[in-house]
Order: C-alpha cells, then structure tokens, then sequence
DNA sequence: TTAATATATTCTAATATTCATATATAATCA
DNA sequence: TGATTATATATGAATATTAGAATATATTAA
C-alpha cells in the first residue's frame, strides 16, 4: 500500500469532530438541504450554519448548487458517510 | 434511533483528526506496540508520543497494560477501527 | 430601482490544541 | 542500595478553533 496521506485523512477526520458539524452531516444524510432547513433543525445560528459549511465543503465532505436565492447543501458521498456514521454509532462504549 | 450522542461521536473523529495520532494508530492495526516502538516508528518524540496515546486512551481508541517496565497499547476495537480507516483510505479525493 | 430574503464573510474574544522542554514516576538491573 | 530504562506529567508559548456580532453579497420580488 502506498503511503497514506495523513495530513488528508486526519483532516476528513477533524471535520466530523465537532457535534455542531456532526449535526449537519447527519441531516444531509437524509437528503439535500439549504441553509435555513438546516438552521432551523439542529437551531445553531445562520452565520454558524454557514461557518461550518464552508469548513466541511473545504474537506470535500459536501458541496452545494444554487436554488433561486437559496443554497442547497449535499453530502459528496452519501453511502460513504452513512456506512462511517453508521459503523461509529453501532460501536458500544 | 434514539437521540445520538454528538459530542461522544464528534469526539471520536476528534480524537483520530491529528496525523500523529492517525499514524499511532494505524501502527497499531499491525497489532500491539509499546510506546518506544511507536516512537521509533513514526519518529516523534516520546513525550509527544504518550501525550497523543493519553488522548487516544481517553476517547476509548486504545488501551494500554504494563509489561515490565514498557507499556503495551493496543486498539479497542481493532476490527471497527480497520474498517473504519479502509473505507476512508479507499475514497477517492 | 428599492426592499426583502438567503447566505457568506469579517472581526473578535474565549478557549483549546499542539509541541517542546523539563521533570517525575515506576520497574528493572547491577 | 543506586543507576538505568521506559514512560508519564507539568508547564508554557505558539497557534488553531469556536461562536457571536456585525456587515456584506447575491438573488428575487415589488
């Protein structure tokens, strides 16, 4: 195996290390949302929603298209993320 | 699915969101290793070594059980963490 | 064009992380 | 016992992260 790119792995991993964050993903993993949706579901402030967004699309782990004047994020690779998300949660204390 | 724990799951990725500690861990999927042997395996020092382990330990990655004088530590859940890191491994940019 | 809506950016203060240095502890050896 | 080996911990300086407040931008509606 080739070496790994642990400046890029652990990043992926730091992204996913905030519960705001964390939140976020989770609700793209039910499908794509805009800003506001996700604002008022996980009720984190507008400028903090985007905040983190910005930080998450820079890791790769969503991306966004324009809607009339809305925003609509999604996650880059759904199962991917499912399959990690869903791992961790099954894991015992 | 009841409420997930953010702030326990975001720790986790927390905890393996630093290439030191991504790189102690990945040297322990080859199996157990005493501190020295993962200083002298990643090159970084001890002190910084057992400071990335303690955290490690902390947030239930690994855990550790004397022999002699060294200290053996060893991943908790060597299976989920393998696959873990295959899944992020395989994911293209 | 102006106003309203949706989102992004900038700035700041509080806090957290990181690594290095120095020192402490604990087990083994002579 | 004292010396050596292996590891842990305390401290501090540099840097990074975080959330909130204020402001900016872009799109749509009137």
């Amino acid at each position: 195996m080739a070496d790994l790119d642990y400046e890029k792995m652990s990043g992926f991993f730091k992204a996913l290390g905030n519960p705001t964050r964390l939140r976020i993903v989770k609700e793209l993993t039910e499908g794509e949302k805009c800003v506001g949706e996700v604002e008022s579901s996980i009720r984190v402030s507008q400028a903090n929603v985007s905040q983190h967004l910005t930080i998450l699309k820079a890791h790769g782990i969503v991306d966004c298209r324009k809607e009339g004047n809305a925003r609509c994020y999604y996650l880059r690779q759904t199962d991917l993320i499912k399959k990690i998300l869903k791992l961790i949660e099954s894991k015992e204390a």
